[in-house]
RNA sequence: GCCCAGGUAGCUCAGUUGGUAGAGCAGCGGACUGAAAAUCCGCGUGUCGGUGGUUCGAUUCCGCCCCUGGGCA
């Protein structure tokens, strides 16, 4: 979400102050009308580090998002880019047909995807049908057969920033309301004067739903709040529970100046 | 002070003609390979306000007390 430049606020980007200190990069690169996916930050990510590298700097990557990481660290399949006319014709068949119906399609022309993927899961059986559409290969034939990871993953540090259940989620209202303080109406506001299709992802990020249904009058600002702060709760629950899974071995930390002072340390270490 | 209504899960409530109770939301656990702040799967977590009584058995019936809201004074 933090790619999508019309989101600074919601987002929670790094401030204009922190920017200025130390180089950042891919933040707010892409405009909300365009859809990111991992393979895009993949690729814009293995550039920004061969970049730093040839500069002797340190690249630091910070985010919450299990999957990108795994990419980064495991590789990616290496599915070519499906159409976008061929995306929009799933996504309108899932609309028109319903989930039932769609994994029907899909057990008809890949019954191995069709087999590992729920019936109710509508975007992995839309996934599952426009590489089947677009490539004619299963994607569980490009899964089994990664790219190599844009880096050896044992060449980095891996840290971990897990605070305990209660402080994390006093922290992330706190959040919120700091969001409402800087101007999240107003960037709300700006981005629905975009007119832009419901389903893009930025429109998608925490917040921009609930407050538009503020400014719409369907609820009360409290009840907005409320609703997007939970959102971002549950959000939050989830990246626990991919954490435990795919990251018990990174260093685990309680906080982010116990993250740095490690990482400080690590540094200093001959 | 009196009258009425109500105290059941974290919240809002349902229910039990007496056999220790269930919905929504919240919460918790899990899955995860190209829109992942997404998508999906699973799980009631409880001194039924307190205390006596009646009863084989009380959250349910009765008495008293406490609390909340409304009304009358």
């Amino acid at each position: 979400m933090q790619v999508y430049r019309e989101l600074a606020i919601l987002a929670a980007r790094p401030s204009q102050a922190d920017m200025d200190r130390v180089l950042h990069r891919l933040y707010g690169i892409i405009s909300a009308r365009d859809a990111y996916s991992v393979g895009s930050w993949l690729q814009d990510a293995a550039r920004a580090i061969a970049e730093a590298g040839g500069k002797g700097r340190v690249p630091i990557l910070v985010g919450g998002t299990g999957l990108y990481f795994k990419a980064l660290l495991e590789g990616l399949a290496p599915v070519p880019d499906i159409p976008p006319e061929v995306r929009a014709h799933w996504r309108a068949q899932a609309e028109l047909l319903g989930t039932g119906e769609l994994h029907r399609e899909l057990v008809a022309r890949d019954p191995a995807m069709a087999a590992r993927v729920r019936p109710s899961d509508t975007q992995r059986v839309v996934r599952a049908l426009e590489v089947i559409d677009a490539t004619g290969v299963s994607l569980a034939e490009w899964q089994g057969a990664n790219a190599p990871p844009v880096f050896d993953p044992d060449t980095v540090l891996k840290f971990v920033i897990a605070p305990e259940r209660e402080p994390l989620y006093a922290a992330i209202d706190a959040r919120f309301d700091r969001m409402i303080e800087l101007g999240a109406l107003e960037e709300v506001r700006a981005l629905l004067a975009l007119g832009l299709d419901d389903g893009l992802p930025a429109m998608r990020a925490h917040g921009v739903r609930e407050l538009r249904g503020y400014l719409a009058g369907a609820t009360s600002f409290e009840d907005a709040v409320a609703k997007a702060k939970t959102e971002t709760r549950r959000y939050a629950k989830r990246q626990m529970t991919w954490l435990r899974r795919h990251m018990a071995d990174w260093e685990w930390f309680p906080d982010t100046d116990a993250a740095v002072d490690a990482t400080i340390a690590r540094f200093l270490t001959p």
